[in-house]
RNA sequence: GGGCGUUUAGCUCAGUUGGCUAGAGCACUGCCCUUACAAGGCAGGGGUCGGCGGUUCGAGUCCGUCAACGCCCACCA
């Protein structure tokens, strides 16, 4: 076998030089035929395509793709597929800017039309159809940036396995998947408070939400009784006085205890409005009594709920007040002012007409609190009441939630403390999974109304698809038995406008990838996959919402094991964030440092563990690969034949392979237990003393022939084969090129070292160690002296126990050599080492 | 207010069931062109392991407590 060694081998273009290689050789195309004991399936997370690109869509992956490698070589078949995320809000977002262009669904097709080649500016309006073609169209493209930078990264993923949450084939699983939850009445619609973002003009779920800090102010505001006193409430949000419907305190609230039964009214608008006892109630909260609108944040709906009040609802899907005046204020007349105004405008106007009335009590006082808005959103949140579809999720309902909190324990978390943050979140649910959307880039809601003889709809009977028809789009498919002049017209249908939240298709990947509804045989040997890696923060979001359609659907867990990543820091140890402009990429690092620095520096970081990116990181893992790259030229570099194992007769080079043989089994362990970063420092560690120490040994005696050399030859092959296999998992594309220099196919394709791979070649690893601490002193002996590592020893002595200088003299032959000295002398006694140097002539 | 995580050399981090004379890399200092590697190698200096208190023959490692930082959750009038 002819060996072709580069005389300066680098790394520059094996990315490029490799990627092809195993697309084309199909090396990693997962073979299907194989049972579900011999298959390691991966429920690789769908990037969402329109979200920007940083270190942290690198991290995890990587992470994942040696865990990949590892299992693949350990013999398992591994279903590695990738998915995009594409449907959704950001895309629809993405699209908007991109285009310039705005949704308009009551526009008509336009066959013709042409997308912009800038953002227009101000933005077209266009049709939901043409609106949902330029989604596909853009998001086509950025699936193809991502699936570059997957490539250049060298995931091993088999790229015939791809789907798209807004494919066909997740439109259908998503529908069916609906429709059974429809069936088994796990899936309801009502008309409800929901919490709705008035940009988006959507409502979202409680799983969508973060807390900001905002300042607000509190505005003390007199009610007045029916004695002409005064009754004083602090609140942040007097622009809702309007829409009031209550007072509440504290039942055992002694200050209030008189009003209870009673009714007071509003200022400015005069409203009549009872005085309630809840226990909700704070006394210590401003002055003790609160004001309950329709609505001004989730209290207000436990009260208005429980109290079983009226609705009076001023504020519009489009966050401004209504234009109508509302028909229950008594002084209707200030409404005038707050009609079509948002609630920060309303909210002054509200003050100045309070203090003109003297209902204002004092200036109103600023403070910070935390308000809730849509994760994606700019503006805060409001409540409005509208008809939604929800998924039960544990939320309203004991027995469910205990079955969800049991699968989060059957789970196995890696790390095990992620496995609390499901169940401080199932525990924390309030209410169903709430999956419309007022959106129009989305899996649509498969379901139709009936409309009765006045034209309304029957929300309790809907009409279902049947499963052959599926994918379908309601508004514009005709349900059976109906004809498509009938929509919209009495005693005929309508469509559910909505789509479904991104989370509702993507909670189901592993039926997507696994082909539930195809291909039946395919996803009993990839489900429940083994698998599922992500990151933190969709624990309450991916995570969960897997868990509760594998629970409903199949009644078992998704998965095994979830390994969740840590999170990414910025070089400074901040978040990463747009608005920071602190946002790494990881094209420009990769071009700097090589893909194979990058994979290190994610691999380095452990399970679950926070990590910052560092380039320092990355300089190493760029060194460790041009170190393989010239260790493998000098281990190859003797003979171009394959040496026998029978040769490797030297005690060192058998003491080496010893302590190699350990070395693999520690690597392994760790990759069991799902920790590649240990496995990795395993592996590296090993590596460096072997090129430090063991290559400087038996240099000299590789030079020379007879059987000696050949022992060297023959551990050094050894010993290289094994290095890059243990390498291959993190550092696929340098392992790659070594590989093809001596040995046919891809070391990906090649089985993980075992110890049972070192029968007959294992020595006492001692040998190598004790002579490695020898050399050591002779180095720094030299070092200290300030001569060349070259220098000639006078004299070189050695002292300790018998089984050290027995372990010394088995190797005495390299380190004579290594060391430049003549003669070992060994003296039996207290362990040290003296090495005088020779003088100079 | 509750929970989880982190806190080890100037920096970034290892340290697996308690045995450590506490490690690595970067940075710093010195030396070495040695035929795998100068985009390198060898060697060196540098730490009261966040504070306090406990358990133990022995604690970076276990327990308690406090503090700082980060994240998540919470009804935000």
């Amino acid at each position: 076998m002819g060996r072709n060694i580069p005389q300066k081998p680098n790394l520059d273009g094996l990315e490029a030089k490799w990627d092809p290689y195993w697309e084309s050789n199909d090396v990693f195309r997962f073979d299907a035929n194989k049972t579900r004991d011999e298959i390691f399936s991966i429920d690789t997370p769908p990037p969402t395509v329109s979200g920007s690109l940083h270190m942290g869509s690198v991290f995890g992956y990587v992470q994942t793709d040696a865990h990949a490698r590892y299992r693949r070589m350990s013999g398992k078949e591994v279903f590695y597929p990738m998915g995009w995320d594409d449907n959704g809000l950001p895309t629809e977002r993405r699209v908007q800017n991109y285009y310039g262009v705005r949704c308009d669904p009551s526009l008509p097709y336009d066959e013709g039309f042409e997308p912009p080649a800038e953002a227009h500016d101000p933005p077209i309006s266009i049709s939901r159809r043409n609106f949902i073609e330029l989604c596909h169209i853009l998001t086509d493209e950025d699936e193809q940036v991502f699936e570059h930078l997957w490539r250049t990264m060298g995931l091993s993923v088999d790229w015939k396995q791809t789907y798209a949450t807004i494919d066909d084939t997740a439109q259908k699983t998503s529908q069916k998947a609906f429709l059974n939850n429809l069936a088994r009445g796990e899936a309801y619609s009502q008309e409800a408070p929901v919490l709705w973002d008035v940009d988006f003009q959507t409502a979202v779920a409680q799983a969508e939400l973060e807390d900001r800090e905002k300042g607000g102010a509190y505005h003390k505001v007199a009610f007045h009784t029916a004695d002409r006193g005064k009754v004083y409430i602090e609140t942040t949000r007097p622009e809702l006085i309007c829409s009031c419907v209550a007072l509440v305190a504290h039942p055992d609230d002694e200050r209030y205890q008189s009003l209870f039964g009673s009714t007071v009214t509003s200022p400015i608008f005069g409203v009549e409005l009872p005085v309630h006892p809840h226990e909700l109630a704070e006394p210590d909260k401003g002055t003790g009594i609160a004001m309950i609108c329709t609505f001004g944040d989730t209290t207000d709906v436990t009260w208005w709920r429980e109290l079983d009040l009226p609705t009076r609802t001023v504020i519009q899907p489009d966050g401004r007040f209504t234009s109508e005046t509302p028909d229950w204020l008594v002084n209707a007349d200030a409404y005038g002012e707050l009609a079509g105004l948002y609630p920060n405008q309303a909210r002054r106007k509200m003050a100045e007409l309070l203090a003109e009335s003297g209902d204002l009590e004092g200036e109103p006082r600023q403070i910070m609190h935390p308000v809730k808005f849509y994760e994606k959103g700019d503006r805060p949140l409001e409540i409005v009441s509208s008809r939604q579809w929800f998924i039960r999720n544990g939320g309203r309902d004991d027995d469910l939630q205990k079955e969800l909190l049991v699968r989060g324990e059957e789970l196995h978390w890696v790390p095990e403390f992620m496995g609390v943050r499901y169940r401080h979140w199932v525990e924390g649910l309030t209410g169903d999974w709430l999956i419309s959307r007022q959106r129009f880039f989305g899996v649509a809601i498969p379901l139709w109304y009936p409309l009765n003889e006045a034209g309304e709809p029957d929300y309790d009977n809907p009409i279902v698809p049947s499963d052959d028809q599926l994918p379908i789009d309601p508004t514009s498919h005709t349900p059976s038995g109906y004809d498509e002049s009938q929509r919209g017209q009495p005693g005929g249908f309508m469509a559910d406008p909505d789509v479904m939240d991104t989370w509702a298709t993507s909670s189901l990947t592993p039926q997507i990838a696994g082909r539930w509804l195809d291909d039946p045989s395919f996803f009993e040997r990839v489900f429940p996959m083994d698998i599922r890696p992500q990151g933190p923060e969709i624990i309450r979001t991916w995570l969960f919402g897997s868990t509760v359609r594998a629970h409903m659907e199949h009644g078992v867990l998704p998965w095994h094991t979830a390994t969740i990543n840590g999170w990414i820091l910025d070089p400074d140890r901040k978040k990463m964030s747009k608005s920071r402009g602190n946002v790494v990429t990881p094209m420009p690092l990769i071009e700097e440092y090589g893909a194979e620095a990058v994979r290190y520096w994610a691999c380095n970081g452990r399970p679950g563990v926070d990590t910052a990116v560092d380039f320092g990181v990355m300089k190493i893992g760029r060194r460790l690969a041009i170190k393989i790259l010239n260790a493998s030229r000098f281990a190859l570099g003797f003979t171009d034949s394959d040496v026998d194992i029978a040769a490797i007769t030297e005690p060192i080079d058998r003491s080496m392979l010893g302590g190699l043989a350990s070395d693999v089994s520690a690597a392994t362990k760790a990759f069991e237990e799902y920790d590649y970063a240990r496995a990795l420092e395993v592996a590296e560690k090993s590596f460096w003393s072997w090129t430090d120490d063991y290559l400087e040994l038996v240099k000299a005696r590789a030079y020379g022939d007879g059987a000696a050399a050949e022992s060297a030859h023959g551990a050094l092959q050894f010993a290289l084969s094994v290095y890059l296999r243990l390498f291959a998992p993190f550092l696929p594309f340098v392992t790659e090129e070594v590989w093809s220099w001596w040995r046919e196919g891809s070391v990906h394709l090649e089985t993980w070292p075992t110890p049972s791979e070192f029968a007959g070649v294992e020595g006492d690893a001692a040998v190598l160690n004790s002579t490695s601490q020898v050399l050591t002193v002779v180095r720094r002996t030299k070092s200290e002296a300030k001569v060349s590592m070259r220098a000639e020893l006078e004299s070189l002595s050695v002292s300790g126990d018998s089984s050290l200088l027995d372990a010394v003299r088995a190797a005495e032959g390299d380190l004579l050599a290594a060391a430049g000295a003549n003669a070992v002398a060994y003296v039996e006694g207290e362990q040290s080492v003296e090495a005088v140097l020779a003088p100079t002539s």
